[in-house]
DNA sequence: ATGAAAGCGCTAACAA
DNA sequence: TTGTTAGCGCTTTCAT
């Protein structure tokens, strides 16, 4: 590595001390307009670049954030990357990535190697499967600013970015039962997470509210990919339902498929609906109808709190709510 | 942020000097067994974590691939993203990534987040309409290993990581031929990539030698978005094509929702085929015939060769081929 | 086998 | 307004 340009390069250079340098690039008042010109027309000439290590070594501070999520290319989660990156990029940070694999142990080497990165602050999701959260009380007693979103652990104090399951399942429902559909069933997730608990509330309450008994035959768990919705319809299909919520628009997608193939007819014999509007869901045919959770607002939420927290801003920790929206299409 | 013990921490405790520790805790041989055993119980016991910020500046490297992506949220990047990070993970280093949002301007800005972090190495995708690379010269200039993938620059002499897009392309046109198509329409991408250029020439090629004519008003371009498919196909229609091959998946989506807008039965009347072999491509109505393209290889193969780059091994840069797959299903 | 000294590039405190 | 000194945490060289 060809080494690059350093504030003593530029002082030599100009026969300056190069503590006068550092002033001049970073503004400092107490340095002539004349001299600070030539400083900057050098360090542009010689490419100067700071020295992050350097930089970091004095403050012990970075100005990277790190983001840990189950699974990178899931289109919620990429779609979630994506806008975090996007607003660290206007904010002046970087953003370095993991992903556990929905384990607990990855999940740990995860957090382990953001601090090892010294990493300003980290945006997680956590693991289907994670009941320990030891990791994450490691960050906050090393006071490093941390940001749950979407699947959040309830029992660590810091800031979170939740969905409004409970509002976007009960919403899904009603649109169900206002649509005639009566034997509803709920294709969820693993309880181990709260908000596949939420759903699962909002979808009991609803029936309630609506005077339908709830079937625990009609109720079916598994994981957020296609192959479990598949096996949820198969296992759903002999209690006979006339329509299928699904925990996300992947289940979905591998419920449709299996109706599918059964001959169904979608939505006339049997609806499906499913949560997170993935990108595909327009595209399928019948299109979905889904619930949407506004990404852009939930990446910018995330990160903007934990800029806060970064910053030092002394404030409460806040929990903010994302709105979620029904989304009718053709598949109910 | 509550300070982390240093070297000097424990070197203190054990009345020692913080020399002896750094040997101790990197496996030096002049290093007494049991002295050895004393500082890694303390530094446990302190909960040491090596700075890397000061490692970095004695040592000018890092353990940080940077990678930089068009759109993380596109289905084929965040596989590919997926993979280099796991394998980045097997190998010891983290990830830092960008994306260009396919403009050259936030690439150039990109490229220069990650030499400002000191990255040991970058593994790029250039975007749609980069035309001018020097920023990417810059990268060499500076000798920081560099990776191109999918999307290479074939001015810039390093390493490169490419599909084989045109045998793909001949795979699927010979198969729509066999098939029985003959009026076989592409709905290719913008020119200004070389992979585009490839599938078309593939298409054409194979067009040829099977004694059909080319006829131009067959082929749009467009981008890659199922947006671009819609547009296409309604370009398309009034030439009557009787099977269409789009330059990724997305656009297959898109050209397929206008087509069953449209009414005609697919494959009977107009079949369909893309490209990348998208996770939905297999959940679609009628499940989309495609090209696979072993995104983990792809992945392992960037981050190997920047690995060996980063490694020093000196030998001539290499153009790594990833095997191309015809995947047959219902749209054909 | 261990300690002392020096320096990576930068900035803050103090001196001139 | 500029220069001097010191130190962030670590490793390398040389001395003991």
């Amino acid at each position: 590595m060809k080494k690059t340009a350093t504030i003593k390069d530029i002082a030599r250079e100009l026969n300056l001390h190069h503590t006068t340098v550092s002033r001049a690039l970073r503004n400092h008042p107490d340095v002539n307009e004349r001299t600070r010109e030539t400083v900057l027309k050098m360090a542009d000439e010689l490419n100067y670049e700071p020295n992050v290590f350097a930089t970091g070594l004095r403050s012990q501070k970075s100005k990277v954030i790190g983001i840990i999520v189950p699974e990178i290319s899931h289109d919620f989660f990429s779609s979630i990357v994506s806008e975090i990156t996007n607003r660290a990029d206007e904010t002046g940070y970087s953003v370095m990535i993991c992903q556990s694999n929905e384990t607990p142990e990855r999940e740990i080497e995860n957090v382990a190697a953001m601090l090892s990165n010294r990493v300003a602050g980290i945006i997680a999701a956590i693991s289907v499967n994670t009941s320990c959260y030891e990791h994450f009380e490691r960050v906050l007693r090393r006071s490093t600013p941390l940001v749950f979103f979407d699947r959040v652990c309830h029992e660590c104090d810091t800031d979170k970015v939740m969905l409004d399951f409970y509002g976007g399942a009960v919403q899904v429902v009603q649109h169900l039962i206002d649509q005639g559909y009566r034997r509803i069933a709920h294709v969820a997730g693993p309880t181990s997470l709260s908000g596949v608990r939420e759903r699962l509330q909002g979808y009991t309450d609803t029936l309630q509210k609506n005077g339908l008994s709830v079937d625990e035959r009609l109720i079916v768990h598994g994981g957020f990919l296609p192959e479990h919705g598949i096996f949820g319809a198969e296992k759903l299909l002999p209690h006979h339902p006339d329509a299928l919520f699904c925990v996300d628009d992947q289940v979905a997608l591998g419920a449709m498929m299996r109706l599918r193939a059964e001959g169904f007819h979608i939505p006339e014999q049997i609806a499906i609906a499913g949560f997170d509007n993935d990108q595909i869901a327009q595209y399928v045919e019948p299109s979905l109808t889904t619930v949407d959770i506004r990404r852009t607002e939930m990446g910018q939420a995330a990160v903007d709190l934990l800029i806060e927290q970064i910053c030092g801003k002394k404030r409460p920790f806040r929990t903010v709510r994302i709105k979620s929206e029904l989304i009718v299409r053709a598949s109910t």
